[in-house]
DNA sequence: TGTACATCAGTGAACGCGCGTTCACTGATGTAC
DNA sequence: TGTACATCAGTGAACGCGCGTTCACTGATGTAC
């Protein structure tokens, strides 16, 4: 069955926006094609008219998630705690996907790998730029960011609530001392 | 071709210690019971005879990982450089247990994460008798962690040298604004 | 504008490979006498 | 101490399931006239 050349796109579309939330909620390994192509509302057959391959799609997944993380305006504080809130811990699948993904992105291809490193790339950017202005503002972004998904990720990997949230509040804490 | 208990006890050891290496270096679900097998120097025929399952395997090598870590003295600016050094960064098969995995653990059973929560509490402990005497030693002692772990996460995600580079040194000199 | 036909996005059955797991068997260990 | 035998750690072939990938087919789209 046939489908219009604007409908491809839009079912394109819809397979990668499943693969991305479905590798951060579940991560790359846990989720297969047919699963991706049933979020998506097609059948798994389909796939390979528009993926070379499983990796492919991964690669592809993560260079977009990587562009959509922008948007966020110049006020770290309240990045900061928005990464750091239970709501982005307890919903990884509408998650930050570097930390969801970039452990995990070691061992695949060359082509994620690229993609997650722009993605980062990015991100350092966009926090450097949201940094008040010091001497050493990149300094600052990548030191805060290695903090946020140490804490995230720490948070997200242990089972107690009462610690999970203390990782959350304490590095929030003890990055903004002033606060 | 029984062997001696002792034999036996050793075996065990050399699976697990095979497992936690081959974990780290390439992920859990890139390693397959045979191989773990291959790696201890026996067939994977017998591997049932020491653990019920993979999943035994993997909470048991965690739960073993986590209490080697231990051994470090009290000299935390040394530890943070140790932890955050290329070498570290490019040896994950004998680096830290939770920078490696942690990420993953949070789709694994509830024996995995419950060692790895036993971990991660017995690294900040140990942390916070390291952080010299001030006001909130385990807040320090919980953002440190939380900036070692994100880096070297970041660090080994990144394809770019000079880029995971960036990442091991300035977040070391953002942690230690004084050195 | 309407018709005939070639194209091709999507379908779903099938293939093949890898891996976790099982099991009959082996032969050295440990024990009872 | 020596012998006979039961135990059982390890072996390796085999099983079965899941998943990535392929492919013949379908029927709607897009195009040539």
């Amino acid at each position: 069955m046939r489908v219009t050349q604007e409908q491809m796109r839009e079912n394109r579309r819809r397979i990668l926006a499943a693969a991305s939330r479905l590798y951060r909620d579940k991560g790359y390994d846990a989720v297969g094609v047919a699963e991706v192509m049933k979020a998506a509302g097609l059948t798994h057959g389909g796939f390979y008219g528009h993926f070379a391959s499983k990796e492919d799609l991964m690669a592809q997944a993560i260079a977009q998630a990587a562009t959509e993380v922008a948007g966020r305006g110049g006020d770290l504080p309240a990045f900061v705690a928005t990464y750091l809130s239970p709501a982005h811990r307890d919903d990884a699948a509408d998650g930050c996907p570097m930390a969801a993904l970039a452990a995990d992105v070691r061992h695949r291809p060359a082509a994620a790998r690229a993609a997650m490193t722009t993605g980062i790339c990015a991100q350092i950017d966009r926090l450097t730029e949201a940094v008040p202005d010091a001497a050493d503002r990149r300094r600052e972004a990548i030191g805060t960011y290695a903090a946020l998904i140490g804490a995230l990720i720490l948070a997200r990997a242990v089972d107690d609530p009462a610690l999970s949230d203390e990782i959350l509040d304490e590095t929030r804490a003890w990055m903004a001392p002033g606060a």
